[in-house]
RNA sequence: GUGGGCGUAGCUCAAUUGGCGGAGCACUUGGUUGUGGUCCAAGGGGUUGUGGGUUCAAGUCCCAUCGUCCACCCCA
């Protein structure tokens, strides 16, 4: 085995890329419904701009980051996530000019050096859309809506949408002070790591799993209780939102979301079927990064989800109702010799304006010839023998009843067309 | 980055205290001069992930390495 894939990438082989199309279009509908349009940024960046836009002070910028110097020394990075992409895009290219919001979506690869795990890969594709130029709740209402839409619509059932407010910078202080006094006099019942975030990023206690910080996690004030008046009613106003939609969802105080740029609103959506890798997908408001990024103030709300890990609850959830895509009708030709091969290519051409058609070029003998056809599913076998080619004919087969009849080259079109009329009409496989 | 499980035929997996590496499916051929999905028969396939070590003898034990899976961490 001379050359393997690089660690937690993969290779999408046919049936699974079938699968990945139908999920992504589906998605694409979706937006396109909402009004999000594409946006297409590069697989990498400077460096620089996930630090000012990530958080220096993020995992996914202290350890994560595919970094490297191009042949000119300049640092440069595959990207880690998309939205830094994308407000660099809007930023630069002036879109910000044009007044109102700005709705766009991404679909693409991104790529973290992490260890991989179920549904957690280095190069893994994520959705994300951007709602760009309101502070509105209302557009933080439809960011979330916009989410549980596009993943109901591949058929998943019991999601289940978590949301918090996270403040502004201004709240968010103040409260990092009142946390970091209860952590001080709480020391004794933390974990070293929660000792070192108290320091650091007080937030991140919260995420802690050990069971003596959860127990302090208890007594610790919550964010919510220190929100201003603004960010309070800016959060009312989420959930008043959600409510008149009738999209369900959960208060989750506790909820923090791992890149620096959110204020107030943060979400997630889980599938709790998937385990330990559950989240879809998150967001959230991000009123500062575009100054982050050297931009003017510039409000903005998005989310991203994780394909392969929808595409794996979409696979769940179609096994649990046991929904079983329908073979398609196709055509298989089956040639015998050099002159026979040539002509099938031609009687292709022409079958395939009735359904997809794929030559027997192998070179196999009969008998093989039609297993592949019964393997690929098809449902009639065109049949190019010598005897045939000297009459100007072929055999037509149809698979289903084991009925086959000879046709003049002209006709053959006609006779498949008849054959899978029937198949059409009539009940499958 | 931390901890644990697993790498044997194309696929799914066996192989007793360390003792001649097997099965099912798949593939090829024949039964059918040129006919699939069922059936019968025969056949081809492997440096047991890789590299070291222990041993008369290693798929099996030890070390390293790569890959993979699970959890932590983090996140999508």
């Amino acid at each position: 085995m001379p050359f393997q894939r690089p660690r937690g990438t993969q290779d999408l082989l046919p049936p699974a890329a079938v699968q990945w199309r139908r999920v992504t279009e589906s998605m694409r509908r979706c937006l396109d419904a909402y009004g999000y349009g594409e946006i297409r940024t590069p697989l990498f960046e400077e460096t620089e701009l996930f630090v000012r836009g990530v958080g220096a002070g993020t995992d996914i910028v202290s350890k994560e980051m595919y970094t490297f110097a191009d042949r000119k020394g300049r640092s440069m990075t595959l990207r880690p996530e998309g939205t830094a992409p994308v407000v660099r895009a809007f930023l630069e290219n002036n879109l910000g000019a044009e007044p109102g919001v700005h709705r766009l979506y991404y679909l693409g690869s991104m790529y973290r050096y992490d260890r991989p795990q179920a549904g957690r890969y280095r190069e893994f594709f994520q959705v994300g859309a951007e709602a760009i130029g309101s502070p509105l709740p209302e557009l933080d209402v439809e960011a979330i809506d916009l989410m549980m839409t596009m993943l109901h619509d591949l058929g998943l059932e019991d999601l289940a949408a978590e949301i918090n407010s996270v403040g502004h910078p201004g709240c968010r202080a103040a409260y990092e002070e009142r946390l970091r006094a209860a952590l001080e006099s709480e020391r004794d019942g933390l974990c070293d790591t929660c000792r070192e975030r108290a320091l650091t990023n007080p937030l991140r206690v919260f995420d802690c799993k050990n069971p003596a910080c959860r127990a302090v996690v208890e007594r610790l004030p919550l964010l919510r209780d220190s929100l201003c008046d603004e960010c309070r009613a800016h959060h009312a106003s989420v959930r008043a939102g959600l409510e008149t939609l009738g999209v369900p969802f959960t208060e989750n105080p506790r909820l923090v979301r791992g890149l620096d740029y959110y204020t107030r609103t943060a979400f997630e959506v889980h599938y709790p079927a998937l385990g330990a890798q559950s989240a879809l997908g998150g967001g959230g408001r991000y009123d500062g990064l575009f100054e982050a990024c050297g931009g003017p103030p510039t409000p903005a709300v998005g989310f991203s989800a994780g394909i392969e890990r929808v595409l794996v609850a979409v696979e769940a959830a179609e096994r649990a109702r046991d929904a079983v895509p329908a073979a398609g009708a196709a055509i298989w030709v089956a040639p015998l010799g050099d002159a026979a091969r040539r002509r099938a290519l031609v009687l292709a051409r022409a079958l395939r304006t009735v359904a997809p058609a794929t030559v027997d070029l192998s070179g196999r003998a009969l008998k093989a010839q039609m297993r592949g056809a019964d393997r690929a599913r098809a449902r009639v076998v065109v049949l190019l023998g010598d005897d045939e080619m000297g009459r100007g004919e072929a055999l037509v087969r149809d698979l289903q009843s084991g009925e086959q009849a000879a046709y003049a080259w002209a006709d053959v079109l006609g006779a498949v067309r008849r054959i899978l009329e029937t198949a059409g009409a009539g009940a499958g496989a």
